[in-house]
DNA sequence: TGAGGTATGTCAATAACACTGACATAAACT
DNA sequence: AGTTTATGTCAGTGTTATTGACATACCTCA
């Protein structure tokens, strides 16, 4: 069974398997590897929220909105890839907390832009912080070359349709692609 | 903490870092990328899931009864890192609809060892394929180094105290194949 | 100016998935 | 026999998501 119908997707000769590193346990070591470390990585900002009584929503929006300040709802919502009620009730606490401020669009003033403020910047700096303490840890246990291997598998795991769109966003990506910080789409 | 400004956290970062391109831009990157990309490598199963009418948590036990057959209830409340009564819940819906076998134990009686049944192993296989054929095409595209150091940093990325227990249980690390079938923790 | 679309916000109902606490049963250990 | 362990279940709660319906303000275009 655990060779199963799928088991033979890439074990067509064993030599060939092993220099492309894609035997079928290969993978599935992949997929548990990607489920452990996103759940570690994940554990630091959840135990810091339960003191704010916040959950993940909360955490997402606060570290976008810290990303792209003066993002509008519409292209918050598009980043978090959740309905507008949903993200509507996490943002309204935000507001009514005082760590986000809304500001009403120039151009055009159905929009509202969406910044941290001092205390909203506070919080996502707490709950950031033993993040990238994680992030750094790893990178300098790991070294430099596997840090490129990291962003360059972690990059490709990404929908092709988006791939452009994310990694323009994330930044400092080797192609330059198209930055969009205004908050469109 | 330092509080400050929004404006100079990119430059927060000691000299030291900036050798090992670990400035505090290099590491909000790889938060994000953490999260795009766990997003998406998530987003196919879950679409899989819809037509079941079940959930992720039912996903996550099938994954690892199927990893490891014959894992105690225990064991994987402890994989899984959920309390009995959230494990329960799924584990009487998943044994109900045909998919997962318990086992008395033979030498403890009071155990139950769970197994996928022939449709449990179909569904696993429906679940985990789109998921394979993500990981081998980032595999594929990044090339044998970068899975090397995508693996490497992943690693890293588990909390220190869990990392032998939970790499002894992904198995195929570079240290030897000791492999923990049987269902303990 | 009036019509229609857009951006945002809100109300209500529902669901998945987690939690705590309490309790029951069978089996093992001492 | 008494206690602990492994499992299972009942009840209640909370967070985060969903869909659907609807309101308001504003923009755009004819």
């Amino acid at each position: 069974m655990s060779a199963g119908g799928l088991g033979d997707m890439r074990r067509s000769s064993t030599r060939g398997d092993q220099l492309l590193f894609l035997t079928d346990e290969q993978l599935r070591q992949g997929i548990e590897l990607m489920f452990f470390a996103y759940r570690d990585f994940t554990s630091d900002p959840d135990r810091i929220l339960e003191d704010y009584a916040y959950g993940r929503a909360h955490h997402r929006a606060i570290h976008f909105i810290n990303r792209r300040p003066g993002v509008t709802v519409a292209g918050l919502l598009d980043i978090l890839g959740v309905t507008k009620q949903s993200l509507n009730r996490v943002l309204r606490q935000l507001i009514d907390d005082g760590l986000v401020a809304q500001e009403v669009g120039e151009r055009d003033r159905r929009q509202r832009h969406l910044r941290l403020t001092e205390a909203g910047q506070d919080l996502e700096r707490r709950l950031s912080e033993p993040q990238r303490a994680r992030v750094r840890r790893a990178y300098s246990e790991a070294g430099p070359d596997a840090v490129g291997g990291f962003r360059k598998v972690l990059e490709q795991m990404i929908d092709d349709r988006v791939r452009t769109e994310v990694l323009g966003l994330v930044g400092g990506s080797r192609r330059g692609g198209d930055n969009d910080t205004s908050g469109g789409a």
